[in-house]
DNA sequence: CAGTCGATTCACT
DNA sequence: GTGAATCGACTGA
């Protein structure tokens, strides 16, 4: 049985660090595929300088404003997608990031879709590896993940990461002031987190006129 | 309508 | 540790 929806429909920063330790299924033609959660990180609504939901609804991140307990998927980098579960009142929107976790049934078709991990403990070690290793895609963007055991993607109750084994910090790649956040949740410990890395600006940072570094 | 750069990963030094 | 890969949403003119 999938988590109940109304798990979702609450402030996201009470959402997020309950994420960690449940699973995660996803249901393809080749089988299914089940995660543990052990790394996420909480997007706050419009408020949030660092959610994609900072400058309003577009259609690139309306499902985030849509009902609780529902998938957003979203396009990065020109070659990678990342999943969030939406929180919170339709309407708003805020979503929990799924970072990393561990792929604990359908090892061999997550290894087929990342045959660049060295380990098993990579196939899933962060946002994109795990989006890899499940085949989710963009189909998969508004995917209701409450629904019946048979949906393509479900979430379940899993068991749940004590609060004292849970550690938080700065969410990772996030620049400016979504950067002073401790909203990165992560299970104490866990082999299979994510490396934490600060959030790097393409061009300009730290250059003046004549190309050299700025400050001291 | 062109320019910018991202909630990243990987290969290489 | 550094930089390339790769595309499309968003921005500002």
């Amino acid at each position: 049985m999938p988590i109940a929806r109304d798990f979702f429909d609450r402030p996201v920063l009470e959402v997020a660090p309950e994420l960690l330790g449940r699973t995660l299924v996803r249901t393809t033609s080749d089988g299914p595929i089940e995660v543990r959660i052990t790394e996420v990180e909480a997007y706050a609504g419009e408020a949030d300088p660092g959610s994609h939901a900072y400058r309003g609804r577009t259609e690139r991140n309306a499902s985030m404003f849509g009902p609780p307990g529902h998938a957003y998927v979203y396009f990065i980098y020109g070659m990678w997608f990342s999943l969030n579960l939406v929180c919170g009142e339709e309407g708003t929107a805020s979503g929990v990031l799924l970072r990393a976790g561990e792929v604990i049934k359908g090892q061999a078709l997550a290894r087929e879709r990342r045959p660049k991990a060295r380990k098993d403990r990579e196939l899933a070690q962060g946002p994109a590896r795990l989006a890899t290793a499940l085949s989710v895609d963009r189909s998969l963007n508004g995917t209701d993940v409450c629904a019946g055991p048979g949906a393509p993607l479900s979430v379940l109750a899993g068991h749940p990461v004590s609060p004292d084994r849970i550690r938080n910090g700065p969410r990772t790649g996030v620049g400016g002031e979504g950067a002073a956040h401790p909203w990165r949740f992560w299970t104490d410990g866990d082999p299979t987190v994510s490396p934490y890395r600060a959030h790097v600006p393409r061009h300009r940072a730290g250059r003046d006129k004549a190309g050299r570094q700025a400050g001291a």
